[in-house]
DNA sequence: CAGTGGTCTAGACCACGGA
DNA sequence: CCGTGGTCTAGACCACTGG
């Protein structure tokens, strides 16, 4: 006995079953009406339960065709825009690959127990041509240990695809934390400016199904000809 | 004859009304029985007009009580947090209140023709009683005119709170633009850091209904023991 | 064309708040 | 206690997609 609504006990055995991998991204879920008949209720209160994962951006409806899972990882989730508004997509060129323990930091973020390590990948980012991030990536070893032996050039510049193809393991959100940072040596050389320079600093940490850290990313980022705007809209 | 959803309508009839004060802020609605009446729709309808409303933040619920209009302006829309993750309230000191020409990032920004004017407002805020912030604010002053003679002592530092009390403007949003910087001489005398010092600009551009702007906001902010977080949950 | 989601109705019962 | 919003049902009709 539940005294939870039913729309959100059928919510959560969703997000269950597209975290097990039941329905896959870009594939149809049943109607409205074989979902309501299978969970015994009506179709608006399926309905309900689906329009809140929608609003989560977990599903995706389209009139007259179905239900779909979204191919998570977006860009839209890319938030640096030029001054004059336009959006552009960023190129990558992988430093390094490499393994260490977790770092304080890492491991408070990521949930590790002591000692575990994590896979660390540095890399370039380019707008329009021009290095504009100097980015650090940190994924628990344990979840993601065939990437450590990959060669640099072979890593894709969007990795949340790739974690999600790869590993079945989609990013479903992220949480993020900005500050101003001043360019470190070696942030001033891959990014051709001066030692000190300032820096906007994203630490993006992202998670998948029940908030399971997978990922954190700290990008310094160049912001003389670009602004981080959030999605608050 | 439209063709758009009745709670579209609804909901905008709904906005129009609280847009021109018919209701204050506080103040509780008619139920949704009596709209759904008025309306001629179901209670349904009207109930979904009502929740869209209150996820953009105008209204809020209160079961077996009603629903009232938010009073708007809340904090939770102060973004800075400190290191350790707890919020802080900030305090304000206000240095100077001016009328000038508007800049061509204001008039655009503020969405003023040519040769308008803006009020000024430059303070220093503290967050735990250290100056941790350097802000200027740019009114129209089409809208604010009776600032503009306020004794810089006289300003509220919840200054949202003050535009809907006194001018009956309530801020319904924002729309927010990071970048890093480097402190000015004055900004570095006023916040007791060098010259040159990194910091997190945060520009704010808040709207009223219809998205009006109001009020064009730059926040230069030391980052040494806080960041950013954006309200993506 | 059949099947899907999108809108809308008119009821029902419950949980909560305040008088 | 009554009136409120919160949940849920079982229908209806429409608009759109696809075969």
């Amino acid at each position: 006995m539940s005294k939870r609504p039913l729309y959100e006990e059928i919510k959560e055995t969703l997000i269950a079953r597209l975290a097990s991998d039941q329905w896959r991204p870009g594939e149809l879920l049943p109607s409205e009406l074989k979902l309501a008949e299978t969970f015994e209720v009506s179709q608006g209160t399926v309905r309900r339960a689906l329009d809140e994962l929608v609003s989560q951006g977990l599903l995706a409806r389209h009139q007259g065709r179905g239900t779909a899972v979204t191919k998570h990882t977006p860009f839209g989730f890319f938030h640096l825009f030029r001054d004059d508004g336009a959006r552009e997509l960023p190129e990558s060129k992988t430093l390094r690959i490499s393994v260490n323990a977790a770092s304080r930091s890492e491991r408070d973020a990521l949930e590790l127990g002591p000692a575990k390590k994590v896979i660390r990948i540095t890399r370039v980012r380019y707008l329009n041509l021009e290095p504009k991030i100097f980015e650090t990536i940190a994924l628990p070893k344990e979840l993601f240990s065939p990437i450590a032996k990959l060669d640099a050039r072979d890593l894709p510049n969007t990795v949340y695809n790739f974690y999600e193809r790869e590993f079945g393991i989609p990013v479903v959100g992220k949480r993020e934390r900005l500050r101003a940072c001043s360019a470190s040596q070696m942030e001033s050389r891959y990014l051709a400016v001066d030692v000190g320079t300032s820096l906007l600093e994203i630490e993006c940490l992202a998670y998948s199904h029940r908030r399971q850290p997978i990922e954190l990313r700290i990008s310094r980022c160049l912001t003389d000809e670009h602004y981080y705007c959030n999605p608050t809209d």
